[in-house]
DNA sequence: GTGAAAGCGCTAACAT
DNA sequence: ATGTTAGCGCTTTCAC
């Protein structure tokens, strides 16, 4: 490997010289460009870019943390983040946590040794301490939920609206019996998810059966056992909201069952990841921009040489109408089950 | 940010030391050695990997190129890389090509100037220039299909084999039209999948019919199109063997054109990424540990400091039956069709 | 066992 | 317009 003296010796220059023209820092004449230019070629000199980025503390990579990479959510979202980071010359540092306290800690403090330009934290909700020492580093942090500190940038959806409406949707369809298989309790978007479901159903004057609402993990082990233990209750529901993810398994789990979608069960998804038959109802993040954003406001923090105040983007999303959603329908009436206007439904006062 | 100099300075020793105890090169009396780890946990001092790299010619990252990263076949190995590199200490560049010859250029040259230890190539078959250029800057290569260079590792499947039992079983199914959705013509693996289909039509002495090998490339859109173009042709397929990508698109258009799956149509995946309804006859590849190989591989040749001769695994395969496959019936046997015994299946001499 | 010092390849003042 | 040089933070001889 060539270094820039090498290059410098070459073209009878100094090295500082060579240095300024590869970065267009400065102008020469044409004569000492050339000279320069015909030594790099020859030596096939590449920078190094660890050494620069030792000098410049700019390493033109970014750490992108998600969740889960099988999830076909986030695979969507790491391509804008790539796609942008890459129109920026920079790279990504894929980091996947698999939704695991210590690795996420982990990736934090190496990424920090390895001196990123910045960190995503895409779903990812780390300590206090985690996220302390990522701000204490002057690391430019983007997140997608809303975070105390003034200096991170937030990337969101506003997911309590988007669970509102579409259970509004599906509420309109005459489902009462609407499940929320949910993902961990202690996660901000899926207590907007809940705050959004219940905003629902106190504006339509209905109640809400509290059992219907479960945390989960978000995998499709747990959508897919979920959905046969909800089949086993005396009142199954007539429709079950989950993330695109589960709700594939969902679908299988009601083809397993012989339950058909939507005659006996409508299924309705979250986040537009998914290509299934029936085709889901869900809702559309634009997930690929967010990624973009992501990546775009990561490195123009880091571009930016004052402090930047707080930039906060609530990303567009709109529910999608598939064939996985359809008017309720007794098509599954247990014999338990009152012949009569079930109460619920009397609670609609005849809107229905 | 404290450095190493900091750490001597307060412990009274000097920065060799410090140097030296952090990477266990050195042993030092207890004294000393508490006074730098007191110094270390005051001032919250963390390796700066970017100056440790630029010495020691290591940098702790691998670069993973893969040609999609919506192909859920591709996280899966992208998990097997991460999790492996992590147990070493490492990071993983992701790269994703998106099959385009100057992204992929572009990833070699510029990992080079991040100085990454190996180079993953995963499906991804670079221009001579490219590899050569890895190979010159001694970084250390893995790939999944089989390269003349000398020095750099293969993890394989045996795609040929692969593709001749699976056709083999279709063929045991009474499948004469088995169609091919396969990827482009120009890659390896691609070639070697209708060799395997080859060889099994002819060692079963049937004729194959040339039109039912398509090039595709890989999309879910090519695959679904193509589904609806084969069901347009006077005799279409009565089975589909493409990856597992595309097939959960063929089944989807099968269920769009009202064809059941399997008395009307089978359908055969490759590399066990999808999970479908009903659930797909596929070969199981074993990716995560496909993965986790490829990182192994490329840790170990640059830990090594003595050259490292050629190392090629062929990893296990396995058909995993599923419910997309069936007997071939006539169910579609179209007006314009032969009703006596079709020819083909006169060339099996009775061994149906 | 520990310290001093050179140097990895680069950039950025500061000279000239 | 170009050269000189210090130094980014670390590791690694080589002394002692």
């Amino acid at each position: 490997m060539s270094t820039i003296k090498d290059i410098a010796k070459l073209a009878n220059v100094s090295t500082g010289t060579v240095s300024g023209v590869l970065n267009g820092k400065i102008t020469v004449r044409p004569e000492t460009y050339s000279k320069i230019m015909d030594a790099i070629a020859k030596t096939n000199y590449r920078v190094n870019a660890l050494a620069r980025s030792l000098r410049t503390r700019e390493s033109g990579t970014l750490g992108l943390l998600l969740p889960s990479i099988v999830n076909p959510y986030y695979p969507l979202i790491a391509l804008g983040v790539e796609d942008c980071a890459n129109q920026y010359g920079y790279h990504v540092f894929l980091c996947n946590t698999e939704r695991d306290t210590k690795k996420q800690s982990e990736y934090v403090y190496a990424l920090t040794n390895k001196v990123v330009d910045g960190v995503i934290l895409c779903n990812t909700e780390l300590s206090k301490e985690d996220f302390a020492y990522l701000q204490k580093n002057n690391i430019p942090v983007v997140v997608n939920y809303p975070v105390d500190s003034d200096c991170a940038d937030e990337v969101c959806i506003d997911h309590q609206d988007v669970s509102k409406k579409m259970i509004q949707y599906l509420l309109s369809l005459g489902h009462r019996r609407i499940a929320l298989i949910n993902g961990p309790a202690n996660l901000f978007r899926c207590q907007e998810r809940i705050l959004g479901m219940k905003k629902a159903y106190e504006e339509a004057g209905l109640k809400l059966d509290a059992s219907l609402i479960i945390e989960g993990d978000f995998s499709q082990d747990f959508a897919y056992e979920c959905t046969r233990k909800l089949f086993k209750r005396k009142k199954p529901p007539t429709c079950i909201f989950t993330t695109d993810y589960m709700a594939a398994s969902v679908l299988n789990a009601a083809f397993d069952l012989g339950i058909r979608v939507p005659e006996d069960l409508s299924v309705a998804g979250l986040d537009q990841a998914v290509v299934t038959r029936p085709t889901l109802t869900t809702v559309r993040y634009h997930s690929y921009e967010i990624g973009r954003q992501f990546a775009e406001m990561a490195i123009t923090r880091k571009k930016h040489n004052a402090p930047l105040k707080k930039r906060t983007i609530i990303m567009p999303s709109s529910i999608v109408i598939g064939n996985s959603t359809g008017k309720c329908s007794s098509y599954i009436k247990l014999p338990h089950e009152n012949t009569f206007l079930p109460e619920e439904n009397r609670e609609m006062n005849g809107e229905i």
